[in-house]
DNA sequence: AAATAATTTGACTTTATAGTCGAAAAATTT
DNA sequence: AAATTTTTCGACTATAAAGTCAAATTATTT
């Protein structure tokens, strides 16, 4: 009787986390195309080589999956936070690495900000609106640090974020991984044109 | 016998085409804040104190609504682009002129970029989606006129008009007419921000 | 005020798709 | 190779919301 609790292949709980984890990125990429609501849980099925009810052993329901891709996201998002924690002098220069490493997360790993958020409901959806809400603060912190420190032009912070996250969201429009660009020059090019926008 | 057939209040076309419009802003408001698919029917007609019913009176589908809302804002946007005609001496002038008619239009009148683009189909679909490659288009040329004429910084054409298409297109996620700023301020502030995230 | 036309409705049908379930099939363990 | 557990599926039900329609109501014309 050998141990292989810990080896990836032979291990049942990462099987079945592995493939969970591809039902929602399958989801997650369709969603992001086509829109939540216009995608359905025999297209997701499908694109994956399985039935309908299949997918039900890995997911207890189509909202969940929208969720968590929400989650996902949230999660990365956060991690870019803290990541930068410390670095960079003034709050220009610290909103430049945060931009960037959003702008990079959402062209790799088929990551993308949702904008389904009015299809979740109750608690679901107020936890991602509250993740959202952390998400967008933490921008509009540096961007009033660089207000008061001179490395950024003195304008309402609010519109002066919601400009820059409209930049962001909207990628989901457009990008595609398979794209000409590769995301770490497009991540680049956000940055300049985002700093640009708003240095003093 | 009077003749009162282009008098407002009494001109039976004049008042169903007024009571038309009135339920497409109606549900395009709703579908603004809510999404298409998570506003139903029943819903837009109690906003105006209507049986669902009585809405198909005034329209033959509910995606034809959403047609229709599509249809208003791209017309909306032809004008802009023709109204700045011939203004502006540079490629920017010209692009911060027709991005502040852009901007107003957006907090003025319910006018919204609608994203369900993919809940059309068919015909719907594709005029739609034309109509909004026109309008990038006719951004783009600008763009490209003042990389050109040495107003605008070179960079990839498409990145950075996305950039900003990106932040228009965001605003119907945060903006609500009440709000405490006025639209025209906002515009100027968006004006603001392009122009500085892009001049030479 | 009777007749006609415009507008609205309650109650109904249709449709798309989410979600369920018992059993089959495949993989794993003994 | 039998027993057990995991994974998958065909065929089903449930549900929400779009869309229809004949009839009632309201407005307008004669």
């Amino acid at each position: 009787m050998r141990d292989n609790s810990s080896q990836s292949p032979f291990n049942r709980e990462q099987q079945y986390a592995a493939k969970r984890k591809a039902v929602i990125f399958a989801a997650g990429g369709a969603f992001r195309r086509r829109g939540y609501h216009n995608t359905s849980m025999v297209e997701i099925a499908k694109s994956l080589g399985l039935s309908k009810a299949a997918l039900y052993y890995y997911v207890k329901s189509k909202v969940e999956i929208l969720y968590e891709c929400h989650v996902i996201v949230y999660g990365a998002m956060d991690v870019c936070v803290k990541s930068v924690k410390g670095q960079g002098d003034s709050g220009l220069e610290k909103l430049k690495l945060l931009y960037g490493e959003f702008a990079s997360l959402l062209t790799r790993d088929g990551l993308a900000l949702l904008a389904d958020v009015d299809s979740l409901k109750g608690d679901f959806q107020a936890e991602v609106s509250a993740r959202r809400g952390k998400i967008e603060r933490a921008v509009t912190r540096l961007v009033k640090m660089g207000m008061a420190d001179g490395s950024i032009k003195k304008a309402d912070p609010k519109v002066t974020v919601f400009f820059l996250m409209g930049a962001l969201n909207w990628m989901n429009v457009w990008y595609e991984a398979d794209g000409r660009m590769s995301g770490e020059v497009i991540a680049a090019h956000f940055v300049d044109q985002m700093s640009a926008g708003i240095r003093a």
